[in-house]
DNA sequence: CGGCTACTTGACATCTATCAACCGGGGTGG
DNA sequence: CCACCCCGGTTGATAGATGTCAAGTAGCCG
């Protein structure tokens, strides 16, 4: 993961220098370790945050502990950015993490005179928005083998914007955590990874997966190979 | 259903009279019978919409026929919003509709003048975000009875906001929309809402269902009720 | 009245969850 | 250095919720 600074990371094309240089004075830099929580949904939320290094899941629970994740953020990525004066979401770091922390008045006041920081925003959300949307689609109608191949698809792509990734994709997070954000139980995570390299679609190895043989194309094909088109 | 115009619908505490007259020349009113396409995804996306009238759904199709109905949009509310320069959705009409449309680029243009449409961009774009996460938490972890009875509660108080609505909450939508929107099929839908009828916490009539008895608590709480705290 | 569509209800199949055992690597401490 | 333990992961047997297929009903429009 790249040790830029989280304005440059998003930024980049959007602010001049200048305003690059004010919109960084505004950031507040630091680390955290694995597991650690960066903020809790229902919490007051007078910060937003950039991340700046690392991988962070973001979250929603049930009462009963029933947990889905939104998505693992990377690098260039804001978090906490609610409307509303409180978290909709959880935040925890998933391995070393490195974050900007921005005061919520301070950006209102920032935006009030920078159109561009205003759009840069839009168009983050939006692009949440249609990555949320398709989060949607799969998990409410594809089956576990859909689900497991898209995710790891997806997954690479993503990398593919922050790190250079090879044909070996690192999975950082546990098989919880990819069951949680799927839709399934981890132990038909781990099944479904399974049948997946038995079809010599995949190989896993610790922390990861190589992505090997058709690639893209075998995997989201999963859907092919199986019997049935569901629902 | 108002008949206001759809910029005052939604802009209503945004735009002075000033930048909401300016703001209306641009859009084109017409109006759509049941079922018809409002916009496809995969489509150009050179206009975006507001609808002033009646009740569209919002959904993504996988190639099979699959479909994930994303919302049902109401009156004040933007469709077709896309960034990329493809609709990411279909948008269809439920009876009569009414929207304005407007044309992409001269949208463009009037908010490089109004910082106040990009504010007003970002907040409805950012509550859709927050509708989408909820609803994927729910569509993912939850139960039948939990998906049909909070879908009901939420369902209703989103038509508080543009309709004065009795006890008797109207569903334009047939029953294969609401299984669609719920990752359920429509017999699932059907027997849930006959197993809450019999449990004394809703009435099903004609287009509509009565959400009798303890209203909202005890529809949500139809959790509770069952025997298995799942997942 | 006939036929259509939306909806309901029933019997059965299937996918995934659940419960449980087992495996393997890495760290710790004797 | 080895033994142990702990945690994450895999694998197996079983069960349950929801999907599937099919029949039947009700309301609506021509």
């Amino acid at each position: 993961m790249p040790r830029a600074l989280f304005s440059a990371l998003f930024c980049g094309e959007t602010f001049d220098t200048e305003e690059l240089r004010e919109f960084q004075k505004l950031a507040v830099n630091y680390r955290l370790g694995a597991g650690e929580t960066i903020f809790s949904e229902g919490e007051l939320a007078d910060s937003v945050f950039g991340l700046s290094r690392g991988v962070v899941r973001l979250y929603k629970a049930l009462p009963d502990g029933r947990r889905q994740i939104l998505i693992f953020a990377l690098p260039g990525e804001f978090l906490g950015l609610a409307l509303a004066n409180r978290h909709s979401a959880s935040a925890e770091a998933i391995g070393e993490v490195a974050v900007c922390r921005f005061s919520r008045v301070e950006l209102r006041k920032f935006s009030q005179s920078s159109p561009n920081l205003v759009r840069l925003l839009l168009e983050f959300t939006a692009r949440q928005l249609e990555l949320t949307q398709d989060q949607l689609l799969l998990i409410s109608k594809g089956t576990a083998a859909e689900k497991v191949a898209t995710f790891l698809v997806d997954w690479r792509s993503r990398l593919l914007r922050v790190t250079a990734v090879s044909e070996r994709v690192p999975l950082p997070m546990p098989r919880q955590d990819i069951a949680d954000f799927l839709g399934l139980t981890l132990e038909t995570v781990s099944r479904t990874l399974t049948k997946l390299e038995q079809r010599n679609a995949i190989r896993i190895v610790p922390k990861g997966v190589l992505l090997t043989g058709l690639e893209q194309t075998s995997l989201v094909l999963a859907r092919a190979c199986e019997p049935h088109i569901p629902n």
